[in-house]
DNA sequence: AATATAAAAGTAAAAATTACTTTTAAAAAT
DNA sequence: ATTTTTAAAAGTAATTTTTACTTTTATATT
């Protein structure tokens, strides 16, 4: 136990635990991956993925932590959503909760680890109701998503290594719910410069074929071309 | 003490604390309030206000809870940045910290509460360094609160009741720390209809006098109009 | 060789942004 | 009483971006 020279104020210690919202895109759909949670009170119904975060440990080398031990991942991406205190949130205990999201690509070797902790993706419309205050979450983090996925081109954690245009647009269509034009899409997309055309084809969905594209390495330091653009 | 199922996870828990990062404009500049702190480690040095979260109560209340004691007001606009919860980041032990910043109308009743507190009103290039991480707290403050100037016209908690299209211009020049062209702000602003022209004018600035402007009344639930478009 | 398909390119109108110039209202100076 | 001065307010035109489309293209299939 490390020591501090505020335990006058023990009195203040909290719980405090992570919660992980886990994007995953396969077969064309945005999905969510939620479990069967292990520990009462609720035990078994749907829940994110969460857990303690350790003496020694920040918020965000626990969410590391608990998806590294699910997935075998190492490299997941994460982003902050928000943070929920509410004492009442948790009916076992006054615990409060930091939220991340995940983005992760959905593979076999992952699949297998993630069967054995019961846990189970689901796309959007078929998210089943969550323990506790999950669901909020689960809209706190798609708001979190959207905004980012208006900034940069995500897709870098989603996609396979190469991908065409229109797996990329239906990719923004699950995250936006919205159906975007090709076109346009196409020519904003190009206009960013951030993705590379290969020679090869995909000839899988259409008989013309679709380039593939890859996203150009990622400079340090620099931040994707806004999508979103300020208007003030 | 109230009882948790979780007790037996007892040595999870964490201290954890509020930091509420007050802008107010006053003087045509956008200013920032910190602290002597009062207590160790780096007891006097400057700090960004701040307390526990105690039993029972959320971050939020907490933050609420410290502001309200530091300026007697009630309704203060509070927006969660973020969680900072580096086992490191405070010498004096382990404290996880939910940031907040706040948005206040600098007046004469609360300027003496704050006396009290032995705070300062610092311009954002007049801020001295600040204990721990605060400085870097700062700066997520301020992409938040530009982020929020961005989607809606922000100034109902830092401007007075009536105001004039140049000093709510003058405001966002110091958010954004750029020079707005005063035809287009007016013409963007007027556009998003958020705003009401009273028939009074200040004749403090100019010859011609500008109309006064105030807010009109947000609709429940209403946001105001977003002022990012977007783009894809 | 013709057909069918989605990909890719192209187009033109509308809307928004930007960088300006001109006009205006009223106080102050002449 | 007229002119001057000032920032406010209105106006303008070029440019850029967005939007809603149409046309052309490459290739597998018929």
């Amino acid at each position: 136990m490390n020591t501090s020279i505020y335990d006058q104020y023990q009195e203040n210690k909290r719980f405090v635990s992570v919660d992980c919202v886990i994007f995953g895109y396969e077969e064309e759909k945005l999905k969510l991956l939620v479990f069967q949670r292990a520990i009462e009170p609720s035990k078994g119904e749907w829940s994110l993925l969460g857990g303690w975060v350790n003496a020694g440990e920040s918020s965000e080398d626990a969410a590391r932590r608990v998806l590294n031990k699910l997935t075998g991942l190492q490299d997941i991406y994460l982003e902050q959503v928000h943070t929920f205190s509410d004492p009442e949130r948790d009916p076992g205990g006054s615990v409060i909760t930091v939220e991340y999201y995940a983005l992760i690509k959905i593979d076999a070797k992952a699949s297998n680890l993630i069967e054995d902790y019961g846990a189970k993706w689901f796309t959007l419309d078929e998210l089943p109701p969550l323990i506790f205050d999950h669901n909020i979450l689960v809209e706190k983090a798609l708001e979190k998503l959207r905004l980012r996925s208006s900034y940069e081109i995500i897709g870098r954690k989603l996609l396979p290594e190469k991908f065409t245009l229109t797996r990329l647009r239906n990719l923004y269509d699950q995250i936006f719910q919205k159906q975007f034009d090709p076109g346009n899409f196409r020519k904003k997309i190009l206009s960013l410069k951030v993705l590379e055309r290969l020679e090869e084809k995909d000839m899988s969905e259409s008989k013309k074929g679709a380039f593939y594209f890859k996203f150009k390495p990622k400079k340090e330091g620099e931040f994707n071309h806004p999508i979103f653009k300020r208007t003030i």
